[in-house]
RNA sequence: GCCGAUGUGGCUCAGUGGCAGAGCAGCUGAUUCGUAAUCAGCAGGUCGCCGGUUCAAAUCCGGCCAUCGGCUCCA
């Protein structure tokens, strides 16, 4: 006998040999009915197991993020299944379980378009429904790999060959159909309910752009239809934040074919910009930073000495000027160092921080730009900070409280990664590995989680990245600290300390915003474009309910437009109802409608975009209430 | 850059070889209205660009450009 205790701290005992799927069935046959996999002894473990020895059992279901991924993977091996049927000439390649879904990479000669999917949709639902047993076998290295050869499996002969040696190799079969796997699997193909294709994409095999392209088919799958309906719902209402819809809808901003990458920022996108920068600018005088602004083009030499010329040239545009190279910055760190030099510095002036509102131009490969979460242009908020070694951790600690007042402020939710010296690097390896230990050292001692990004870092540092999420809960870079012993170096930077001697200085870069662009194109996702007072574009709408307000509605526009709020009027000829409908479409924070009554009584009828109509108030007492919220920045 | 899809008026889209369409927006007129769309009329298009096939091309073919979804790469 075995005993077997519950995640409820109880136990019971069996005969040995016993499979776990029976054991679910005797605890509670419901559970076992919802179970997706089962933990034996904390690890994932396969329902036809024997068990042989005592331990603890958990069953998970598809709540559970290790469950979901198990029905997940289980799809994908019925899609490949269902393709394989189709097209049996079909290579297999991966079909992992990822975030909202799973995918299959498949080789095939058959190209698939969305046409497929019904087809390969419909024959998956067949095998659902044939409920057959995923049943795991395990074979020698040798056999799987003659397995593998004999059924024209190229892409799993490679995965078995860079398997350790020590693995065990299993297959898991369904029905007619096998696929190397680890597992484990739901019990049988019918715990699937319900499936949906989502979309084609090509992808380089391993994911390195040297090796063939595979055809990649995301989909996603949910034991229950009114889930899969929900998700779905959810999914067109994030495409509707889209900022590249919101930006054309709300007059934010344009990319036109005449400039690919190149965003143009019309008046109310400069409105929000120029915001921003503003606050950037407080927050920065107020942290002790000094501004600064350095060229756009500059001289080939100093693209040489900053090593971008080695490092970072098929990034970068070129131009000619008098028959000599220049290249437009696609950064602005060399700048910098020409700033700093200008002078000779003491150790006293430490820390020396210089910022920029820097606009930058990087050569993107075509097929990455993304309206303006990934452009060819852009504005670093960027800073570099001088300082001593023994200054380096305390900066690193204030750059961190820096990003998060501004993050936190904009209620973004962001997740950080420290990225390690990469293949392409200049410096020794010490250097690489103090700067590393200086950047960890902060984290840790500020206590925030971090993924760490082996070979990710800059050319010439190490960094710690601020990552924030799209409406499709992408993510994207955003803030980030580099600390940088190389360009101190290259550039012969020097301050001269208490000794009186020359000595080197240590330099971190980062951005807060990352760019413009960038964190524009995030906010407006996150806020579905209804700014908060202190960033919208427009405001405040007067809306004149019939001509006979027009005199007083002019006034108040006047009046507003005195207090520095940023103020429209909507004079045609229109229903109030229509006028309102606009108003809330372009998401203006508010609407005072002028009726007969309040001309009468100097007043105005606020209607606030998410809380309605907040009836009559005095102008004054408005005007009071926008400033309060203009100022304390209110989201 | 690679794979796939898409490109028709300012916007959203219909139009599979035979006269380029609709709704919204715009303009003009009427309407003067109280919290999410008043009515009527008018105007607006080299059908992404270049080439080819055809008596005839938005439509079929080829090349290019851009966009979208991914891959790779990055703030």
């Amino acid at each position: 006998m075995v005993s077997i205790s519950l995640k409820d701290g109880s136990k019971r005992e069996y005969p040995e040999g016993t499979s776990i799927s029976q054991i679910a069935k005797d605890i509670n046959p419901k559970l076992a009915r919802n179970g997706v996999t089962v933990l034996f002894n904390n690890k994932l473990a396969d329902w036809n197991e024997q068990v042989s020895n005592d331990g603890s059992l958990e069953i998970l279901d598809f709540d559970d993020d290790i469950g979901k991924d198990v029905y997940r993977h289980s799809s994908a091996h019925i899609m490949a299944h269902a393709v394989k049927r189709l097209w049996p000439e079909t290579k297999l390649a991966i079909g992992p379980a990822i975030d909202k879904g799973f995918y299959y990479d498949f080789d095939s000669e058959h190209v698939f378009t969305p046409e497929d999917f019904a087809l390969i949709e419909k024959e998956m639902e067949k095998i659902i429904k044939a409920d057959y047993p995923m049943v795991k076998k395990t074979l020698s290295r040798q056999e799987a790999i003659e397995f593998f050869i004999k059924h024209n499996e190229e892409y799993k002969v490679e995965l078995i060959k860079d398997l350790p040696e020590d693995a065990i190799i299993s297959v898991y079969e369904h029905g007619d159909f096998f696929d190397l796997c680890a597992g484990p699997h739901v019990p049988s193909t019918g715990k699937i309910k319900s499936i949906k294709l989502m979309s084609l994409a090509g992808a380089y095999w391993r994911g390195n752009e040297n090796n063939p392209m595979l055809q990649r088919i995301y989909a996603t799958s949910f034991p229950k239809k009114a889930m899969l309906d929900d998700y779905l719902n959810k999914l067109e209402e994030a495409k509707k934040r889209d900022h590249r819809k919101l930006g054309k809808e709300l007059g934010l901003f344009a990319v036109m074919d005449e400039g690919p990458g190149f965003p143009f920022f019309l008046p109310k996108g400069m409105a929000l910009r120029n915001e921003l920068e503003n606050f950037w600018r407080e927050e920065h005088r107020k942290a002790g930073y000094q501004e600064i602004k350095s060229p756009i083009i500059l001289n080939r030499d100093l693209w040489e000495r900053s090593g971008h010329w080695d490092h970072y040239k098929e990034n970068m545009y070129f131009t000619k000027i008098d028959e000599q190279d220049y290249a437009v910055k696609p950064m602005n760190c060399p700048g910098s160092m020409l700033v700093y030099k200008q002078n000779l510095h003491s150790y006293k002036e430490f820390p020396l921080r210089m910022c920029e509102m820097g606009l930058v131009h990087r050569h993107e490969m075509s097929g990455v730009l993304h309206g303006l979460m990934r452009v060819r242009a852009f504005t670093q908020d960027d800073a570099h900070l001088f300082m001593l070694p023994e200054q380096i951790i305390d900066e690193i600690k204030g750059v961190i409280n820096l990003i998060d007042r501004f993050y936190s402020l904009f209620g973004f939710p962001y997740h950080v990664e420290l990225s390690t010296k990469p293949e392409k690097a200049m410096g020794s390896d010490e250097d690489w590995e103090i700067a590393t230990n200086a950047l960890r050292r902060a984290l840790d001692e500020k206590g925030i989680a971090y993924k760490i990004n082996e070979g990710d870092g800059a050319f010439y540092g190490p960094k710690i990245d601020f990552h924030l999420h799209d409406a499709l809960d992408r993510t994207w870079q955003c803030g980030t600290i580099q600390l940088d012993f190389q360009m101190p170096e290259k550039f012969d930077l020097t301050y001269i300390g208490e000794d009186g001697e020359k000595h080197r200085p240590v330099m971190i870069h980062r951005v807060i915003y990352g760019s413009i662009e960038r964190f524009i194109g995030i906010l407006t996702e996150h806020t579905a474009g209804a700014f908060p007072s202190w960033l919208a574009p427009v405001q405040v709408r007067v809306l004149p309910i019939t001509d006979r307000q027009h005199d007083y509605a002019k006034q108040v526009a006047e009046i507003l437009q005195n207090h520095n709020f940023r103020v429209e009027a909507d004079y045609r000829s229109e229903k109030i109802g229509y006028k309102i409908r606009e108003g809330q479409l372009q998401k203006i924070p508010y609407l005072l409608i002028l009726g007969d009554k309040e001309t009468e009584a100097q007043a105005v009828a606020v209607r606030h975009r998410k809380d309605g109509d907040k009836g009559s108030m005095g102008l004054n007492e408005f005007i009071e209430m926008l400033q309060n919220e203009v100022k304390n920045r209110t989201i």
